[in-house]
DNA sequence: GATGCATTTTGACACTGTCAAGATGTATTG
DNA sequence: CAATACATCTTGACAGTGTCAAAATGCATC
């Protein structure tokens, strides 16, 4: 019965003072190392050494801190593709090329995050937050939005726009599915499948 | 006390007959209604009329089943593929048209299997079975060829063929997973998003 | 008819997400 | 300063999950 033998948490004050930024870092790192489908609240409230229903204080749902963090993945990746686009040192054409490797690799460098930001577990069913599309709608429409100035700018081929860019950003979605899935058998590669997608979107006549 | 009370589970003999086709079959059915994450095993056994633990003697797993039916999906698959290619009848260009088409018709009309066919809850990590693969391989590897054909006949353009090939499989499957899981907010349209990917990866010069 | 084997069941364990009630601290009033 | 309101955290509980071990049941074969 002393208190040495029960596991009582031991925290400096009663309540943590910042539990939400916690727990998104440490899901983030747990994502990161085992996976999304190995997140659990409860190892999550432990790591913060809080109790199990703890972050129920701070979030919905598991699905609502799901939706925090893909939330966060887009804001990120929404800076620095629109910093490489608005980047006036490069040509288009540049841009394009970075645009396609920078997404690609960032597919590759964060495999369990780019799952949460375009994968089923949010979008399926009704599962995104409105904080969420909030950020993510916008995000995707600016992927469009720069692939049809491509297209205006006749670096890239093709009459409609926007199914181009849908085609494009299929096709970069599914090159990086097929690699962080794990159904590409030769994964280093990953680069040369990309610069082949590359040289077949470029308009070939400039 | 009395036998009716209990819910005790009533069947012609002891045993089940033929509980690994039956289990298929339920699985697949409420995969189909439920999805993917939806689908338990004591449901699945109680649906069949047993007891929880009796799937356990036809499959070692839950990740076992999940790949017997992904493996009976590819020969499925792999069957009308191989049928289009090989009909005399077409010339390669319609082969193309009705293999892409195909692709992505086959995706959005049996979205969980495609989704358990392609996706991470079976390759990610080591889960795939020996006998899913020996069936999935091939079904991969004649795509690969397919399109390989195409290239050589002049259809596709590009120099490096294992990489266009890899390129269009990575639309076709992108274009189906941001359908399938419903990132896309237009649904209607999948049908002039093939299309239009047809037109850009189809060679122009002919 | 007895023995062996495949099949099925019951019991149990360690997990999971999440709800309802109560406890504890902090902030804001009077 | 004291009392009240509120945010935060905890304990207890429930229904569900996959899966193991041991016992029961039925079929087939000697």
């Amino acid at each position: 019965m002393s208190p040495s033998t029960s596991q009582k948490i031991v925290r400096p004050s009663y309540h943590h003072g910042d539990l939400r930024q916690a727990l998104l870092r440490s899901a983030k790192q747990l994502i990161a190392e085992a996976g999304i489908e190995n997140l659990s609240l409860r190892r999550l409230a432990e790591r913060a050494g809080v109790s199990r229903t703890a972050p129920y204080h701070h979030f919905s749902d598991k699905n609502d801190l799901l939706c925090a963090i893909a939330a966060e993945g887009f804001r990120r990746r929404h800076q620095t593709a629109a910093a490489g686009f608005d980047d006036m040192a490069k040509t288009m054409l540049e841009k394009f090329h970075d645009y396609v490797n920078g997404y690609v690799q960032f597919a590759v460098d964060n495999p369990e995050e780019y799952e949460l930001m375009f994968g089923r577990s949010i979008w399926k069913q009704q599962n995104s937050t409105e904080g969420l599309r909030d950020v993510a709608y916008p995000c995707f429409q600016h992927q469009v939005d720069m692939i049809r100035c491509w297209q205006n700018c006749g670096v890239i081929s093709g009459d409609n726009a926007l199914r181009s860019a849908q085609v494009i950003w299929g096709a970069l979605h599914g090159i990086a599915k097929l690699y962080i899935d794990g159904i590409y058998t030769d994964t280093a590669q990953i680069e040369e499948v990309t610069h082949c997608a590359i040289t077949m979107f470029v308009n070939q006549s400039t």
